[in-house]
This record gives structure tokens, C-alpha cells and sequence, in this order.
RNA sequence: GGCUCCGUAGCUCAGUUGGUUUAGAGCGUCGGCCUGUCACGCCGAAGGUCACGGGUUCAAGUCCCGCCGGAGUCGCCA
């Protein structure tokens, strides 16, 4: 070892020892006779002097003096305590100092583009491509660290409720359901490719069949689709899967998770995980994912707006539409007619052709189209929404789903600017009966919402000739703060179950066979129920860090097009290369 | 693929309705001074293809078009 001990354990009690320390040079200051600098590990900081008077070494006062900014040093010196005015209450180790003997200069550094003690990070694009400056910042730090602690934490818990971790391949085939695949040819096998797993879903239900009834793995998958702040190219998965078991075993054994990781993260005792159906929180909160952190839940006002005088909301009623709005607390004030016509736009996005609203009053409703509703009605509605002075009624009148997106939409955004809750706090919950299948307009077909292994909810099957849209899939999502942190899903393990879902997605038998043959033959050969879930690991860090992109929880992400500024990936290869693959690249022309 | 925002010194930013000789500031860098600082201080200096390419104009960092890069989002992500 080059050190005795690192820069951010010593504190007084190691006074009048002799010690060795190693680090960056985080900052100087030279005064000419002393000189200080501040050395820095991922343990802390210790502050080093160099005094003439003490050394009595001219070439050790010259070396300290040329030191600069993130210089690799090896100090050798005494340990000692700082006089009480001289006390640096800001730093763990503030009480005492190291004066150097020795100085060895084990490597100089370039001036760093930003400084890792900075208070102020530069943009992202610089901190990518200097990485490995920018994880020497004491926040990357803290976020790599409480990585490895969630991620120690969760295999602790899974060892202990007996789960076998087991590796599945990272070359796999490619099937052609779900996110584009990343694809990887194969120089033995001409013109054939291998796939990047976008979740190890096929290999674990095959681990079921053999036998392995209790399996989990911290996978990394692939999905080649654009990009968000909470979706990268490639993401790390806490894959479970377990035998013999029904719905409720799976929620029972992240529900012991999400206790024990509140509990050893954060001391927290987590109440029990709210449940709630798919179809109610489309209908309180509409979305899949609602943040449940607080309420301001969607109204129907359908039964209000049927006989008033605004022309929209009674053609859109009669058309088959929904008249449905939300109440954000206290906020007339707070929006300008500018504000909500940038709302207005905002719910756009989401298909909404308007957005009506109304400033609560003392004495009613104020807005533009108040005049539309008579005094009962304006009664109604304010009643419906438990509303009071000064707060700001919006309402959307459009189809069903299109009133749910844009209010929905909005009530995320109102939420965060309104801070209508505790950004500390964590929420979960889990979303259940999801629909099994999702009509798509334009292939005129139903595709899996889930995926084709997910069982029907078993009171459901009658509706397979009658009403595939009303099959509830025995699925699960958990919901942490408005994110999806974890999906999965009873499987399918009845052959007669797994064809009548083929049929009414309009896969032959022989389709089937070609796609997912291997699996389907797998569980011809006695394959035991079973259920599963895959946890969002970035996420889930993310959120327990209150970071607002999962970026900052990888230590080497990449951008929006998928680019690895610090290494420059992907990029061309060799020629050489491409012909032992036998590929020819045809440029697009673009 | 669509929409929105951003790009000025190494970094963070300012730069007015397009108009004042040489585009500024703080931090950092370089040089000098400084023995208790800890965001050390003081003095001085260097440092710019205003991302890039066109266009409009007497005049463009500023307006328009394109393009590159970064971010957010819709579509997409079983």
C-alpha cells in the first residue's frame, strides 16, 4: 500500500502520528512562507501544510509551491491538532492537519476543464466527455456509492429469501416483438446476428421449467429506442422470477423489498404498498403512472355539463365524449391568462383541442365561458371538486382516452409547479389489471400490451370471443413517484391458454413456432406456474437520490443519440473488420 | 420522425429596439508579492472562428434559413 490511512479518516484522535496519505491536490493556497493544500480521496479531504520553518527543506517548500489543481500526491507527515481559532468546522477532518515531511508527486495533471470541487457544474456535454473528472465530484461520488449499497441491499434480501442469482446470455436471438433490438453479426455464421437481451424474459421463464423455482439477476438490457431522462440505451434490470407461485407472492416479496430497503436507506418504517386497479387510476388520475404523492384527482363532469349552454361540452358529450377537469389548489392567483394559454398548448401535445377553466370566487365561477352555466351548475361543479376561493378549475371535453392523457399530463405538471408535495418523500404503489390487450387503429389488430406470455386474468376469459378489450391481464406495475420502477406479469403455462392468445393476436401456429419456438417447446415439457417481475435499478436509484435524470446514477451513460462522449462510441470500424463479418455498409444518403 | 429550449474566453454567464474606436465580468490559467489560510488575499497579464455554413442589411453575437452538438418532450419504448 502507498498510504497508511485515506484522506477522509483521520481526525484528532490520530494527533502525533506519522502518517502516509494519497490524493488529489483539490486546492491550494500559498502563501508564500506556508503553503496548504487541500487533499482529496473519496473518503474526504485533509488538509496538508508545508512550513519552512518545520521542514526546513527548501526543495520540499520549492515541490509544494509548483503543485497544482488535481496533481496525484503521495504525503508523508505528522498528524496535528490545530489551534482552536484555526478550526475548519466545515470539514469532518477540520480539527487537524497534516504537516508534510515528504511530498512525492506520483503524477501531474493537465488543468482539469472544471474543477470536481466546483459549486457550479458545467453542462452536461463537458462533464460526459471529461467523465472522469466529473465522477470526481463528491455528489457522483455519493450517487456511485448509494448505487453499490441499493444494489449490495438487494441481493442481501434476495439471498436470504432464498433466490439463486444466475447469469443469462448477453447474445441471444432476436425475436421480433417488443423495442428494436441492438444487434450484434456473427463472423462463423454468415449473415446472421445475435441480439442484445432487451430483458432476460424468455431465459428466466426456461429457468422456471428447469427447476430453478426462485431466480433473480442484476441484468443489463438493450432496447435500440429513442431516448428520455429517464430511458437509456442500455439499463440495468433487477430480474425476478419465482415457481409454484400466484400474483400476490410477487407482490408480497417486492412489497419485503421496498420495506427493508426504506428501512436500511433511509430508517424509514414504509406502510403497506398501495394497490390500486389500472381502470380506477385512469380514471382518478389519468395515467398508468400517477405520482401519488398527492392528490388533485381527476372529476367527471359529464352529468354537470349535459344541459349546459357551452356548445363544446355538449356536442362533445353527445359525440361519445368525457367531460372531465381537476382543481389545482390556490393557483387563480397564480396564473395569468398568458400561463394557462401556455397550458392550453401544453395539453395539446396530448391531443386536447382545448382546455376551459375557472377562477373559484367567493361567489362562483369566474371565466369566460362562465356565463354558459346557470347558478346550480357553477354550484355543481365547484361541490364536485370540494373546490374554494382562489383555486383554478381546468377541464378538457374530448374522447375518453384524450381526457385522460392531457389531464393527466397536466396534473403532473401542475403538481411540480404548484410543489404540491414533499420531493423527499417516496411513494409506491402498485398498479394492477392492466388490460391484457390494446386495439391498434392503424394495423387494425390487437397487439399485447404486456407481452404474449402474460396470463388473462382468469375471470376474464369468457371475454375472448366477446370482448378481447375487457380482458384484464394478471399484470402488475409498481409506480414509485410518478415513474414506472417495476413491471411484470403471472405467466402463461397452459398451452390451450397460450393459443388463444396467439389466435386473437393473429399469430399462426406456425408464426408461432418460428418466433418463439424454443419457448413454447420449453414449456411442453412441463412447465410449472409462474410469475415475475423486473425492477428499474437506474430508476429506482434515481428516485431514492431525487435525481431528475438517470444519467447521473450511471457512471458511464449516454446521451440522447445514444452517443458515449468520453469515448466517442459508436463509431466506424476497420474495413478489415467488416469483411471478416461479411457486411457492406450502404449509406442511407442522408 | 415531430415540437420546444440551449450553444459568446478553459468554465459560469452579461451583452438593450440590429448601431460607440479594441465583445465584457467572475472563476480558472500564467507571472509577481504574501507565515494560519481553508471560496485565502493583493498586483499584473494572457486568453474570443460569438458552435458551423449561408442569407437579409449601410451595419449581425443580435434577424431569417440550413446544419452540428446538448437537453426536454410527443410518437416510440411487448
Amino acid at each position: 500500500m502507498l498510504r497508511t490511512h485515506t484522506c477522509g479518516e483521520l481526525r484528532k484522535e490520530q494527533g502525533g502520528q506519522t502518517v502516509t496519505v494519497c490524493g488529489w491536490v483539490d486546492s491550494r493556497r500559498d502563501h508564500g512562507g506556508l503553503v496548504f493544500i487541500d487533499l482529496r480521496d473519496r473518503y474526504g479531504k485533509i488538509q496538508v501544510v508545508f512550513d519552512p520553518q518545520v521542514s526546513k527543506d527548501q526543495v520540499l517548500h520549492d515541490a509544494a509551491g509548483s503543485l497544482r489543481n488535481e496533481d496525484v500526491l503521495r504525503v508523508t507527515g505528522e498528524v496535528t491538532l490545530r489551534g482552536a481559532k484555526d478550526i475548519n468546522p466545515k470539514l469532518p477532518t477540520g480539527e487537524i492537519d497534516i504537516h508534510a515531511v515528504t511530498l512525492e508527486v506520483l503524477n501531474r495533471s493537465k488543468t482539469p476543464p472544471f474543477e470536481p470541487s466546483t459549486l457550479n457544474p458545467p453542462n452536461e456535454e463537458l462533464r460526459l466527455k471529461y467523465r472522469f473528472v466529473d465522477l470526481r465530484r463528491p455528489r457522483l461520488q455519493e450517487l456511485v456509492h448509494f448505487r453499490h449499497r441499493l444494489t449490495k441491499l438487494i441481493r442481501d434480501y434476495f439471498d436470504r429469501e432464498g433466490f439463486l442469482d444466475i447469469e443469462t446470455p448477453m447474445l441471444g436471438r432476436s425475436t421480433p416483438e417488443g423495442a428494436r433490438d441492438y444487434l450484434v453479426p456473427s463472423r462463423v455464421h454468415e449473415g446472421c446476428f445475435y441480439a442484445l437481451p432487451q430483458s432476460p424474459q424468455i431465459y428466466k421463464q426456461i429457468l422456471m421449467v428447469a427447476g430453478y423455482d426462485r431466480y433473480m439477476q442484476i441484468a443489463r438490457c438493450f432496447r435500440d429506442e429513442d431516448l428520455r431522462a429517464d430511458r437509456q440505451p442500455e439499463f440495468t434490470q433487477v430480474d425476478v422470477e419465482m415457481a409454484f407461485v400466484e400474483r400476490e407472492d410477487i407482490l408480497q416479496v417486492i412489497d419485503g423489498l421496498i420495506i427493508f430497503a426504506m428501512k436500511e436507506l433511509r430508517g424509514e418504517d414504509y406502510p403497506p404498498v398501495t394497490r390500486l386497479t389500472y381502470r380506477d387510476a385512469m380514471e382518478r388520475y389519468g395515467s398508468d403512472k400517477p405520482d401519488l404523492r398527492y392528490g388533485m384527482e381527476l372529476k367527471d363532469l359529464g352529468d354537470i355539463a349535459a344541459n349546459c349552454g357551452f356548445g363544446v361540452f355538449k356536442n362533445t358529450l353527445g359525440a361519445g365524449g368525457r367531460v372531465r377537469g381537476l382543481c389545482a389548489p390556490q393557483a387563480a392567483a397564480k396564473y395569468s391568462r398568458k400561463n394557462i394559454d401556455e397550458l392550453t398548448t401544453f395539453v395539446a401535445d396530448y391531443k386536447a383541442k382545448g382546455l376551459a377553466f375557472f377562477r373559484v370566487t367567493d361567489t362562483g365561477l369566474d371565466s369566460p365561458i362562465a356565463k354558459f352555466f346557470n347558478e346550480t351548475e357553477q354550484r355543481a361543479i365547484i361541490e364536485r371538486f370540494d373546490a374554494k376561493a382562489g383555486d383554478l378549475i381546468f377541464c378538457v371535453a374530448d374522447q375518453p382516452k384524450v381526457t385522460s392523457a392531457a389531464l393527466g399530463a397536466l396534473r403532473g405538471r401542475l403538481g411540480k409547479e404548484l410543489k404540491l408535495f414533499d420531493p423527499n418523500q417516496m411513494h409506491f404503489a402498485w398498479l394492477l389489471d392492466f388490460p391484457l390487450f390494446a386495439w391498434n387503429e392503424e394495423e387494425i389488430r390487437w397487439d399485447a400490451e404486456h407481452h404474449p406470455f402474460c396470463n388473462p386474468h382468469p375471470d376474464d376469459v369468457a371475454f375472448f370471443e366477446t370482448d378481447p378489450g375487457q380482458i384484464r391481464a394478471n399484470s402488475y406495475d409498481l409506480i414509485i413517484n410518478g415513474y414506472e420502477a417495476a413491471s411484470g406479469s403471472v405467466r402463461i403455462h397452459d398451452p390451450a391458454v397460450q393459443q388463444k392468445v396467439f389466435d386473437l393476436l393473429g399469430i399462426n401456429p406456425e408464426q408461432a413456432e418460428a418466433r418463439f419456438g424454443f419457448l413454447l417447446e420449453a414449456l411442453r415439457y412441463g412447465a410449472p406456474p409462474h410469475a415475475g417481475v423486473a425492477l428499474g435499478l437506474d430508476r429506482w436509484v434515481m428516485l431514492f437520490t431525487g435525481c431528475d435524470n438517470i444519467r447521473d446514477v450511471i457512471a458511464f451513460p449516454k446521451t440522447q443519440k445514444a452517443s458515449d462522449l468520453l469515448t466517442g462510441a459508436p463509431a466506424a470500424v476497420d474495413d478489415k473488420q467488416l469483411r471478416e463479418l461479411n457486411i457492406k455498409v450502404a449509406p442511407s444518403g442522408k
